[in-house]
DNA sequence: TGAAAGAGCACTAGATAAGTGCTAAATATC
DNA sequence: GATATTTAGCACTTATCTAGTGCTCTTTCA
């Protein structure tokens, strides 16, 4: 139904989190805690991005997760893939295919559909996600399209 | 997971088909034998195409399905929201909303994210679908372009 | 040594999508 | 008027994907 599934949200909303405290380890339980996710399924989603290289993370007391890599180079694109696969609008992309590829009337059009909303989600970047949210909380002033470091985070 | 459904595509594909026979009605029949598509599916997804007056209908022998409305006029937003229900890249837009509502840090990001997609899809029409195919079909000759009239329809 | 925290594995339940069966109503043709 | 064709309506099954959870193991700091 075109829509992302959970563990992409829950896995943005962590970065998102964790893109305010740069360079600091934030644990699992501190994160839910914030964001009021269930916590399992955080971890797993965590565990995925960990994985794929776009947070790390370090266990014992005091661990958790931090960001691998600047904001700016986590597109959409990126985290919707790690979370729930490559994405595609449609399904003769790169996957199994699809049995009506030979005789699809609509293939090219959905193509170039797919092409363009790929350019949007490529081009969004998480720190497009956190502007978005700074803008939203700083209601109308001055400070649109300056640099952002600050969250709503009073921890 | 971002993507359509089939009930999405097989109504794209025979509403392209429809768009190369302007004026005529086309059974179901006639349009599954062409597409290949499941036949009670496809049956679904033009009643409800009818119901929307995307296309009209007559019963009886030589009845059938034809466009309602220009093809130029039907965006695929409005298609797939007959055919799967309102787009909602998240479920905060206007369904039953989100628990997270309230304290989700990325509702902005993704809203506007959301909004450029919508775009993307309220700008392309049916006719480009057809217009697609048929630069695909004609491969770089000259006719790009050129409005389209006639797909690979030999009957 | 013990508590904190991530890593790994496997499972359950719920929601959505895909597809099907059957009957009724309309309509053209004979 | 009978008959074949074709849409309309209704309800159901099955497959697939999504959401969420439980438990154990390993790492690491104090
Ligand atoms: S566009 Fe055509 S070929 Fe591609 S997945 Fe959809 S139906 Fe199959
Ligand atoms: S963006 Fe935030 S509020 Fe909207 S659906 Fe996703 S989690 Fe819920």
């Amino acid at each position: 139904m075109l829509r992302l599934t959970k563990r992409s949200e829950y896995g943005l909303m962590a970065l998102a989190y964790l893109a305010a405290r740069p360079g600091v380890y934030c644990s699992v339980r501190e994160i839910v805690a914030r964001l009021g996710t269930p916590r399992r399924l955080l971890a797993e989603v965590l565990k995925a991005l960990s994985q794929a290289k776009v947070v790390e993370a370090t266990r014992g007391p005091g661990g958790g997760y931090r960001l691998k890599r600047p904001a700016e180079e986590l597109s959409l694109t990126l985290v919707i893939s790690i979370l729930e696969g490559p994405i595609q609008v449609a399904r003769c992309a790169s996957d199994n295919g699809c049995d009506f590829q030979d005789i699809c009337t609509i293939q090219e059009g959905i193509g170039e559909v797919a092409a363009k909303i790929q350019t949007v989600l490529d081009a969004y970047t998480l720190a497009d996600v956190v502007r978005a949210r700074d803008e939203k909380l700083a209601g109308s002033s001055a400070t649109i399209g300056a640099p952002q470091s600050r969250l709503a985070a009073e921890a």
